[in-house]
DNA sequence: AATCAATGATAGTTTTGCTATTATTTTTGC
DNA sequence: GCAAAAATAATAGCAAAACTATCATTGATT
């Protein structure tokens, strides 16, 4: 088990009805959950589909998430809690701007490392592609009033003191750091799907480097 | 009839079965669906719904727009067709810099002028909340092809375009346009319903504030 | 061995999204 | 002004999705 596998992310036992990584069948549900948004979208996932994949029955998805909204929910805190959990090992070496580039770097580019299994390059494309239907939504406020949305907070508060111990005279940090965090996910989908609108290719790591040009440039002028 | 709305979106015609600018019930439909898309968000707006605010039949929704994604998408449209026409209008005068900075003021701030009506800010909380559910879409490519995605791309490279009269040497243009246009709409939201993920109250103009140092610091260095 | 929780199997309800049909009204060409 | 054509209303119906409910079965616990 490696190391950022230990770590529990306490916001994802209230969006789930029951512990889905503590079952065979809870895992087989997550694991083909993520194949299967990845694959279908979140308007064409269903749960009778997921049922099938994972050899169970609709009715037995429904004692794990009360709808598949909730269900994209806990795959999104998840990557967003294990993001978290690399920042606090990865980024707390070395001087303020040294943390802040190695942050920058996770964030933007979470899967260069060799650890990132294929399951969380789809983890990173659902987060791209599907986050956004259950942010936007009616039911933000109690969402977020029930901590549905806490882990992304925590991580751009991260950010954002990462920021403040390097330029301490910083305004406007945690817009700062959305715009960067959202900003880059965003491009990873312009490129793929309206490249004019962009200027990056996949393989060179345009978006990293744009978005550390805008980060510093912005910070050197306080 | 003012200046703004004698401008033509082609798009919208391919959207759209039948223009809804050209008969009363296409007006009522436009009109509702702005009204309810707003109030009841992407998720619980109905056809069914639709067809009664506005008096008529849900067969008869149908006879306009084949499906409801079809109709946001044709509202998103043209509330960015709007802009560029405003941009085309008034950011057409003065130096590189005085067009860029007005042009900024038109994308981040385009209901400070009297001329806004309830309907256009409502119109941009739509697309606010629910654009990125017409986008996120795996029709996206099918979209873009047909042209659906035209209008956003050509804001975009008419921004990009300012910039880079203003400063020839910017590289990575469009991602900077993207990543301010994306950003100031998504700061919107965060203002409302994640306030400590942003550092904007409604009030002051911090977005615009943020976005234009954001955008000079990053040119001024080039 | 008895119990209890988890799962399977099955069925049923409501809503949504969409199509079809026919009648009625409105518009348009002549 | 009238006939033809188009648009809309009225109504019905279907398939799938999103759940909810019930009961039998399995499998683990003590």
């Amino acid at each position: 088990m490696n190391l950022i596998d230990r770590f529990q992310i306490p916001v994802l036992e209230q969006i789930a009805l029951r512990n889905p990584q503590a079952t065979s069948l809870g895992k087989r549900l997550i694991e083909n959950s993520i194949i299967l948004f990845d694959e279908l979208g979140f308007e064409q996932f269903t749960f009778k589909k997921l049922a099938q994949a994972a050899a169970t029955t609709e009715a037995s998805v429904y004692r794990y998430f009360s709808s598949k909204q909730k269900l994209l929910l806990y795959l999104v805190n998840w990557y967003w809690g294990r993001l978290e959990c690399r920042l606090l090992l990865e980024a707390q070496a070395g001087d303020p701007k040294e943390r802040l580039v190695t942050a920058l770097a996770i964030i933007i580019n979470p899967n260069s490392a060799d650890l990132s299994t294929a399951n969380e390059r789809r983890l990173q494309r659902i987060v791209i592609h599907e986050a956004p239907k259950v942010l936007l939504t009616k039911a933000v406020d109690n969402d977020h009033q029930t901590g549905y949305h806490q882990t992304y907070a925590d991580v751009v508060n991260f950010l954002a003191k990462l920021i403040l111990d390097y330029q301490p005279n910083c305004n406007y940090t945690q817009m700062l750091v959305t715009t960067i965090l959202e900003g880059s996910l965003q491009q990873r989908f312009f490129a793929q799907h309206l490249p004019e609108v962009t200027n990056c290719s996949e393989q060179e790591d345009a978006v990293y480097v744009f978005y550390k040009q805008l980060l510093f440039k912005y910070l050197h002028h306080e």
